[in-house]
RNA sequence: GGCCCGGUGGUCAAGCGGUUAAGACACCGCCCUUUCACGGCGGUAACACGAGUUCGAAUCUCGUCCGGGUCACCA
């Protein structure tokens, strides 16, 4: 059997569509599951899209994920050249191979000319059945055309998918759909049929758009003598719209880009791997799945049909995951960044508040209204002294402030097990609930009903100082 | 609209003729706890519908409905 052969064939927009990511995944994984080589081609045949620097998106996203390609074209390859506009040369070649041989023919019609109406089903071009002199004379003319494949009028076209299966579509529904262009360049349709015979691809991964044009292409594989790919055509990943239905994920559903993900905070190994489960999931329950991990268990035999809907929930539960996983020194660098945004490292101990964060947050972005209270404590309401659990509220608050003030003033060292030694012996001393004391503590400190850490960590943090003045703070306030 | 492809809880999904229809996210409750979180335990919630085949159908067939894709000298 012929080495597997994938491809990932991105055009040069500019940002990683997450669903181009997945089918780039998933080509690398059927790639490497069978030992073969996953190659990178770039399809900037329109040059009117072209996106400066857009190459560099596509390199540095393969990188951080650790898509690693076999060839392409910053490392070149026995198939080169891997930029489609190099490739040029060959394509009309072939056209005319297909014309002579009755593949296709020559189209002298004009853009509007060809559109729609004239047609009256689909394919039948009126220049389908010119006759050889009137096609000469035109050539001649030097009239422009452009070349369209001839598709057959009667019978089906059947092929066998991966995951969809067979897969049966009549011919008369087939366009004949233009392989060259009248200026000459190939269409992305033959572009991909030539490239991928000559780049010897063995497995044609793409999304499931392209289920019906499937046939065109085998077409044309048959006409020009060419083995048929083997096709996987993955189901589309959508988003949900505000009206409850779903569709193609696009912008309107939020960042749907890999760069945009990143920039919210989303660890890359966590973005693969919930996109590796957007369409398969392995054998067993497991759901944490390293690069690597994914290429041992991946079969293409368990992709399903049914598109996924893009789920930021799911997403943030991987990436907290992944979070935990980080050692902390990872962590802290990850979260610096994001510490510093809001808090001073010579005010603060960033590195015991990184410590604080680690386990308690999904996204790295959350960070900066998480802890901005080590910064200054904002305006907050009094009713937050009151709390049911811990037993409450304004007055009981006040008084417990002043008694652990006075406690803490006279506290020597100040580090966590003493600031806990403290506030044990006083809830005690007191007969109170612990919750009774560390509650307006941790109020009066942060102006936050929510914290990352409890009061103790936070006074630690803070320093004698701070702490004593927003305690201070508090009480003039209740 | 024609054609193609789908349809298991809100979401991702297991399931390949006989199951109490897994698991995860989310949600809710309880426990733990100095709050939240973490952790532990538990709960709500699904086979789109209708026929047929079969002793038996989420699993097979057909129809209906719903959803998506595609119908470019874009890629």
């Amino acid at each position: 059997m012929d080495k597997v052969r994938t491809r990932f064939a991105p055009s040069p927009t500019g940002y990683m569509h997450i669903g181009n990511l997945r089918t780039a995944l998933y080509e690398y994984l059927i790639a490497k599951s069978n030992g073969g080589d996953f190659i990178l081609r770039i399809e900037d045949t329109d040059k009117a899209r072209y996106v400066e620097g857009a190459e560099k998106v596509i390199y540095n996203t393969l990188k951080s994920v650790g898509l690693k390609h076999d060839e392409g074209p910053d490392i070149g390859g026995n198939y080169g050249p891997y930029v489609q506009s190099e490739r040029k040369g060959d394509y009309l070649t072939y056209a005319k191979k297909l014309v002579e041989s009755g593949a296709a023919y020559y189209c002298f019609c004009d853009k509007e000319e060809n559109s729609g109406e004239h047609l009256e089903s689909g394919h039948k071009d009126k220049c389908r059945d010119l006759s050889s002199e009137e096609i000469k004379k035109n050539l001649e003319l030097n009239i422009p055309y452009t070349i369209r494949q001839k598709m057959p009028v009667e019978g089906v076209t059947t092929f066998k998918d991966v995951v969809f299966g067979e897969v049966v579509v009549e011919n008369k529904e087939l366009e004949d759909q233009i392989l060259i262009k009248s200026d000459g360049f190939p269409t992305y349709n033959f572009a991909n049929v030539v490239d991928d015979h000559e780049m010897c691809i063995t497995h044609v991964v793409r999304g499931c758009e392209y289920l019906s044009s499937t046939p065109k292409y085998n077409l044309l594989y048959k006409a020009l003598g060419w083995k048929i790919p083997v096709y996987v055509h993955l189901p589309l990943i959508m988003g949900k719209d505000e009206n409850g239905t779903v569709s193609k994920l696009s912008k309107r559903h939020g960042a749907v880009s890999f760069e945009d993900l990143v920039k919210m905070g989303y660890l890359p190994e966590a973005i693969i791997n919930y996109i590796a489960f957007l369409g398969w999931c392995p054998d067993s329950n497991k759901e944490i799945f390293s690069l690597t991990e994914l290429v041992k268990e991946f079969s293409a035999q368990r992709i399903s049909k049914s598109p996924a809907v893009f789920d930021y929930k799911k997403l943030d539960w991987y990436n907290s995951e992944y979070l935990k996983l980080k050692s902390e020194e990872d962590f802290e660098n990850l979260a610096l960044p994001y510490i510093n945004l809001v808090v001073d490292s010579s005010v603060c101990d960033t590195s015991k508040i990184a410590k604080l964060l680690k386990n308690r947050i999904s996204k790295l972005s959350e960070i900066p209204d998480m802890i901005d209270f080590f910064a200054r404590v904002a305006k907050y309401d009094l009713s937050l002294y009151t709390n049911k659990k811990s037993k409450t509220n304004s007055e009981i608050s006040k008084s417990v402030l002043i008694d652990i003030k006075t406690e803490l003033e006279k506290l020597r060292s100040w580090d966590y097990d003493s600031l806990h030694e403290l506030f044990m012996d006083y809830a005690k001393e007191k007969e109170l609930k612990n919750g009774t004391v560390m509650w307006p503590v941790r109020i009066a400190i942060s102006g936050k009903q929510m914290t990352p850490g409890g009061a103790i960590e936070i006074l630690e943090i803070l320093g004698k100082e701070e702490s004593l003045k927003r305690i201070e703070n508090a009480i003039n306030l209740l």
